[in-house]
RNA sequence: GUGGGUGUAGCUCAGCUGGUUAGAGCGCCAGGUUGUGGCCCUGGAGGCCGCCGGUUCGACUCCGGUCACUCACCCCA
């Protein structure tokens, strides 16, 4: 029997490789240029910091980790996601003893056990952030700007902000009593997974997708109109923002989210070109978290997205991304000495030249062959009287012109020819 | 966890209602005389026809199971 990948895993090759690395490089000046240092955490974490910092209650939890006990007895998690971590590190380090907010960004492969599917993987790669110790709903607009604008440097405009606040622990529980009081007279038009929900987690109705779900719950109370004085002036103040930055959003009362952590600005950016799997990216604010990790009282707001998703929103796009052609490829002919040819391919590509040769010991004409297909700019053409007078032949080979020229002249020769070309 | 679709060379796919050595294009390798690529020509390597079982004289082809991939439910990034 073959090896094969685990299911839901993929491999990433050469070819594809080179999209992931301009992706990564747009994340990393984005959130450079919006002053978020970057945090690398574990891939695994004790089980707790998700079971206490997602929520017991959740899929995720319940029935998505990775979960697994060392040689040691102790219970670890793969990580599902990374909001929990960066928590668990900002208390553990510290970290507001370098100032607040703290302004973190994380990017890397996150686990969760789910049947794979376009777009969702059983691991997938997200980048986020999180801004710790500040309740400013300017960073809140911050959360959803950043993702737009990586988005855009990257040539992705094809999406949508859907917005919401679900409030604080202050308002929700009148608004969750309202909205459950409403929806109990329609109890029988509710799917059996909603009439569950009503007792624990009654918002999750306005996310269900069956039809008779949404229609009993068209006219339900929406929690942007029971929000406390507090947070009614903070979704305003975050609306206020993305006005200010000329950022186009919905205001959606159904959006609710999945983890239990989030208060007041819940949001979700929208991918318009995916398939069921649709959100690029999603975050809020979660104003207790940290509390509820054993800190003090501590506001945060952050976000995360998709990676593979926003990777396949660029190739619907057409979108993409090539590994750059090589600058010479040496050509070695006859019996020439190949460590001659390595030491010259050394040489340049000490140069700072992107250098390839043959391993193989082909034929020149095979040589030639791969170093066309290759896309080399130049050929530079090794034989014995070459080796012998230390020179070499330096083909240019979109013209087909070839000069014999000193070794040491090659890297002026082919630096020069390209500032022209 | 529940459904639908699909599994034949490295890739994209043919293979008619079961019949003898399983094909094409692309890619890969070599060659078209002796130190030169693209185009063209010739040749070559490469397939437990996903796996197991059944029906049959005979299965890539039909049936069952299984695994994988894929899409959707669910959930979300």
């Amino acid at each position: 029997m073959e090896l094969r990948r685990p299911r839901g895993t993929n491999d990433i090759l050469p070819g594809e490789v080179e999209r992931w690395q301009r992706l990564e490089d747009a994340v990393r000046t984005v959130f450079d240029r919006h002053g978020y240092a970057e945090i690398r955490l574990p891939v695994f974490e004790h089980t707790e910091v998700f079971v206490r910092g997602v929520g017991e209650t959740t899929d995720i939890v319940e029935k998505q980790m990775y979960t697994f006990e060392d040689q040691g007895g102790r219970s670890l998690t793969l990580r599902p996601e990374g909001t929990a971590p960066v928590v668990r590190a900002y208390l553990e380090h510290k970290l507001h003893g370098r100032g607040l907010p703290a302004k973190l960004y994380y990017i890397g492969p996150m686990f969760r056990y789910e049947r794979p599917q376009a777009g969702r993987y059983r691991q997938f790669h997200q980048f986020g952030a999180e801004a710790i110790g500040s309740d400013s709903p300017l960073l809140d607009v911050e959360m959803m700007a950043i993702p737009v604008t990586i988005y855009r440097e990257l040539g992705l405009e094809n999406f949508r902000i859907d917005l919401n606040s679900i409030g604080c622990e202050a308002c929700r529980p009148a608004y969750r009593q309202a909205l459950r009081d409403y929806l109990v007279t329609r109890l029988d038009a509710l799917c059996p997974t909603c009439v569950r929900r009503l007792d624990r987690n009654p918002l999750r109705v306005l996310d269900c997708k069956e039809k008779p779900c949404i229609e009993a719950s068209e006219g339900a109370p929406k929690s942007y109109e029971h929000l406390c004085d507090e947070c009614a002036e903070h979704f305003a103040a975050v609306q206020k923002g993305l006005d200010a930055l000329g950022l186009e959003y919905v205001v959606n009362y159904r959006l609710v989210r999945g983890l239990d952590y989030y208060t007041r600005t819940v949001f979700e950016l929208v991918g318009l070109d995916l398939g069921a799997q649709d959100a690029l990216g999603g975050g809020g604010r979660y104003d207790g978290l940290v509390e509820a990790c054993g800190g003090p009282p501590t506001p945060a707001v952050g976000f995360a997205a998709g990676i593979e998703r926003v990777l396949l929103s660029l190739e619907k796009l057409g979108v993409e991304a090539e590994a750059p052609a090589l600058d010479a490829y040496i050509v070695v002919q006859g019996e020439t000495d190949r460590a001659d040819a390595l030491r010259l391919a050394f040489a340049l590509r000490s140069a700072g030249l992107r250098v390839e040769m043959d391993y193989l010991n082909r034929s020149m004409r095979a040589q030639m062959r791969t170093a066309q297909r290759s896309g080399a700019a130049y050929a530079v053409i090794l034989g014995e009287s070459e080796t012998a007078a230390g020179t070499a032949l330096v083909k240019d080979m979109a013209s087909g012109e070839q000069q014999e020229v000193s070794q040491e002249r090659i890297v002026d020769v082919i630096r020069g020819g390209r500032n022209l070309g």
